[in-house]
DNA sequence: CCCTGATTCGC
DNA sequence: GCGAATCAGG
């Protein structure tokens, strides 16, 4: 890949913006972050006045999940229907039967709620991050919940508890 | 450990 | 000019 100017014009606007070097690695594509920070060096836009890094934002998002609700382990508990995004929380209300990702969910999840996730993009993550679609993945701001995994598997805590499927369900992805 | 940007230096 | 390797830091 080579810097084309609408490359150099993306890099620009979204590096204003305060998207990290890999993320924006990750929207341009073909390139690595290295690639980009050399490039921010090379037009001498480094200095950015933002402080909106990946990690402060997270770290906000948790401590104030922490205020508003109650043990996420509703699931035998139907009754919670209320979505409430100022603390946190969000509710999984949408029927996943994804292709894109290895693991396939066939239930329709309704009515769960789950503190908010990372929203990682597909690159950035890694062996311990959750790989919980989140959004559509027809959208283009489909990403991964990003949430540290628990104690294994793909999933944090409480992507793996939905997660899970008996081996009867499983159906051959089409 | 996973992430961030900064710098260096061979290509 | 480009970007991998490396560094320093959260």
């Amino acid at each position: 890949m080579n810097w084309t100017d609408e490359r150099v014009e993306q890099l620009k606007k979204l590096w204003a913006e305060g998207l990290s070097a890999s993320q924006i690695a990750a929207q341009l594509g073909g390139v690595s972050r290295n690639a980009v920070i050399g490039k921010v060096h090379r037009l001498k836009l480094s200095g950015r006045g933002k402080t909106t890094s990946t990690q402060t934002r997270s770290k906000k998002v948790n401590t104030s999940a922490s205020s508003g609700h109650r043990s996420a382990g509703s699931l035998g508990h139907m009754s919670s229907r209320v979505v409430n995004r100022s603390v946190g929380a969000t509710a999984l209300q949408t029927e996943y039967s994804t292709d894109l990702v290895t693991h396939t969910v066939t239930k329709t999840v309704t009515d769960v709620v789950v503190p908010i996730s990372r929203r990682l993009e597909l690159v950035q993550l890694s062996e311990r991050t959750c790989k919980w679609p989140v959004g559509d993945p027809l959208q283009p701001d489909f990403n991964f919940c990003g949430n540290d995994v628990g104690d294994s598997g793909p999933y944090c805590t409480y992507h793996s508890r939905l997660a899970y499927q008996p081996a009867s369900d499983r159906r051959r992805i089409r």
